[in-house]
RNA sequence: GCGCCUGUAGCUCAACUGGAUAGAGCAGCAGCCUUCUAAGCUGCCGGUUGUGGGUUCGAUUCCCACCGGGCGUACCA
């Protein structure tokens, strides 16, 4: 049940009759929120001010007496309050509360609802280059889509992602040069995805490097152009590049899997780039006969999101450009692609949505994508691109390795988890020293621990802030034991959970017989608030595609569940009674941040 | 030039999309362990929300101008 959906329902009918345009009544009823303030109740209504005003100049703080006044009788509210110009502050019943509590721990969803009316995603995400490794550029793609995915299935939507793999492009031309020149075919046999990891390195190694700063090659390069002939003449369709990329896809894709198994991240499909270059030219031809496309500078192009084409000077320094399709020399565009992708995708699939889960940076070709592709036949497609900003390094400047070349994802992780692992280890000895609990744990136990945390840390830092704007990547900020870390949320967990053990407690009863909850302390009465506010946490990250807010709630949780592991004692409460109550409030503490962490696609432990 | 993003405490970030006295963590200061895991908790200190206008009962949030930062601007993806 979501609380806050259930509190806006009580008032919708007496908007209703006040509110002299009916089309208003869902904005009114949105104006009912969360109350900024706890010393002002739980939730407080903000509509009595507006409202005031529609009415010819009421007082709001008469409007808001008389929508208290007409409010059905319900068991939730206390009488409403009316403050300060017009504030209705709304406290709910501790009563209440507590019955809600103990329906939530027999519910596996903790209290959130399927949506009425679910929908069907395709997600864009991830989106490697195969027969290269994965850097960090792919992290926040990774992260934000398999996130989001998650929250949206667990809403009940059907969600395909689809890995739109670079499968097609210049890095097969390193490859090819590199086996056809270089190769060990004896390490090839026994191993073709070491050796093609090994030919990669290898020939990327041979091009001549712009300066120390650069991953870049100069265009000159007599090695790259190489590299580039043999990706031409693959694109040709000459017959022994193809049969090569044939032989070294499996291998490429196998490359992929250590990382993501790592990261535990299963994406559905992968059509990549070269499953829709047969239909590449279709496509154009199709946006010839529609005559969205037309033909400029002796290339292909569609208009710009505006429907221009700009084809003087003066109009291409004020407009935006269009994209083009086919370039003079025939070869097609990622444009061309994501065009045939959207066809396929939506003939395949029909979703009601896409998303797109790609750096901010390429916000102007969705946005000219997106425009085209509805003039093309799919308007009744939603598109949205889900951008996210650059991780920066801690100077600032993008994220690199120490001696500037992009940092590959797989030793970036390394370096989280043994970050990690020198942090716990040596909060271990310390705590071990000083006489503190610490759980006996053997080597892999620890090792687990440590991957955990690791990969947990790297994914909590990427979606706890706004997912816009840029963020600093720090291991030390990121694997802090306090603040709204992924550390702090899986310390606490397995901190809750040791509870059962100490008191020898089968938790799981409480999932099929809750007891009553009772509410007496205000610290109790506030962890039970937050505990029924997961559905409107896991509704607002959905409706926005903001991770971050779920992220936010954990960090209330967990503020809350401290507080009432500090003031209240649970194994030793006075009362079996509450005894029993308290039990299930920290398991469902733990459940929930079990749950949300989850969500983010981040594992806990039992013990640390 | 045009367009998009961004500017909040010394640092890293929030602020539920227009609500009440702008909140957290770190750093700094002062406290809490004969233990339900102290990787924890409590308190204090810290702000002209880049600047200046506007919209209105009310602006960090919306609009305009300026300043600073980032990114993008048709044959790479």
């Amino acid at each position: 049940m979501n609380l806050l959906k259930h509190i806006r329902s009580l008032f919708e009918p007496v908007l209703a009759e006040l509110a002299p345009d009916p089309a208003k009544v869902p904005d009114f009823v949105g104006m009912v929120k969360p109350a900024a303030n706890a010393e002002n109740g739980d939730y407080q209504a903000n509509f009595a001010m507006p409202l005031a005003k529609i009415l010819g100049g009421r007082k709001p703080q008469e409007v808001a007496k008389e929508i208290v006044a007409k409010l059905p009788p319900n068991d939730i509210l206390e009488e409403p309050t009316v403050a300060g110009p017009g504030f209705i502050n709304l406290r709910v019943k501790t009563a209440f509360l507590a019955k809600a509590v103990q329906q939530i721990a027999i519910d596996a969803k903790l209290g959130v609802e399927a949506v009425a009316k679910p929908k069907t995603f395709v997600i864009d995400y991830s989106g490697p280059n195969v027969a290269k490794p994965l850097h960090v550029g792919h992290l926040r793609s990774t992260i934000i889509g398999d996130a989001l995915t998650r929250i949206l299935r667990f809403l009940g939507h059907t969600v395909i992602t689809d890995n739109h793999l670079g499968d097609w492009g210049t890095q097969f031309g390193i490859l090819l040069f590199g086996y056809k020149h270089h190769r060990d075919a004896t390490a090839f046999e026994a191993d073709p995805v070491r050796e093609l990891a090994r030919l990669y390195v290898h020939v990327r190694g041979l091009f001549k490097k712009k300066d120390d700063e650069e991953d870049e090659a100069p265009i000159d390069d007599p090695v790259k152009q190489e590299c580039q002939e043999e990706t031409a003449k693959l694109h040709a369709g000459d017959p022994e590049n193809v049969a090569l990329w044939k032989l070294f896809m499996p291998a490429c894709l196998e490359m992929l899997r250590p990382i993501y198994d790592r990261l535990d991240v299963k994406i559905d499909h992968a059509f990549g780039e070269s499953f829709y270059n047969p239909m590449l030219p279709g496509v154009v031809d199709e946006m010839l006969a529609k005559r969205i496309a037309s033909v400029s500078k002796g290339a292909v192009v569609i208009p710009n999101a505006k429907g221009v084409i700009p084809w003087t000077d003066e109009e291409m320094k004020k407009e935006e450009p269009p994209a083009i399709i086919r370039k003079r020399d025939g070869a097609f565009t990622y444009t061309t692609t994501d065009l045939a992708t959207i066809k396929y995708r939506a003939e395949t699939w029909n979703p009601t949505t896409m998303l797109y889960v790609v750096d901010a940076r390429q916000a102007l070709h969705f946005k000219t994508l997106f425009a085209q592709a509805r003039r093309w036949g799919y308007e009744s497609v939603e598109f949205q691109h889900i951008p996210f900003g650059s991780i920066l390094g801690e100077d600032k400047k993008p994220f690199q390795t120490r001696r500037g070349g992009t940092l590959e994802l797989s030793a970036l992780l390394d370096e989280a988890v043994t970050k990690g692992s020198e942090k716990y280890e040596q909060s271990y000895a310390e705590r071990k020293a000083s006489g503190r609990k610490v759980p006996d744990l053997t080597p892999e136990e620890k090792a687990d621990i440590f991957e955990v945390v690791g990969i947990g840390a790297v994914k909590y830092a990427d979606l706890s802030g706004s997912r816009t704007s840029d963020y600093v990547f720090s291991y030390d900020k990121m694997l802090a034991t306090d603040g709204n870390t992924a550390t702090y949320m899986q310390y606490a967990y397995a901190r809750y959970r040791s509870i059962f053990r100490e008191g020898e407690v089968d938790e799981t009863r409480f999932q099929i017989s809750p007891p009553a909850v009772i509410i007496t302390e205000a610290a109790e009465r506030a962890l039970a608030m937050q505990l029924l506010r997961f559905p409107e946490a896991v509704e607002a990250a959905a409706a926005d595609y903001l991770p971050h807010l779920i992220t936010g709630y954990l960090w209330d949780l967990a503020k809350a569940a401290s507080v009432f592991y500090e003031s209240c004692q649970v194994l030793k409460a006075p009362t079996p009674e509450l005894k029993e109550s308290r039990l299930l409030l920290v398991d469902l503490v733990g459940r929930l941040i079990r749950q949300a962490l989850d969500l983010l696609g981040i594992r806990t432990v039992e013990r640390m």
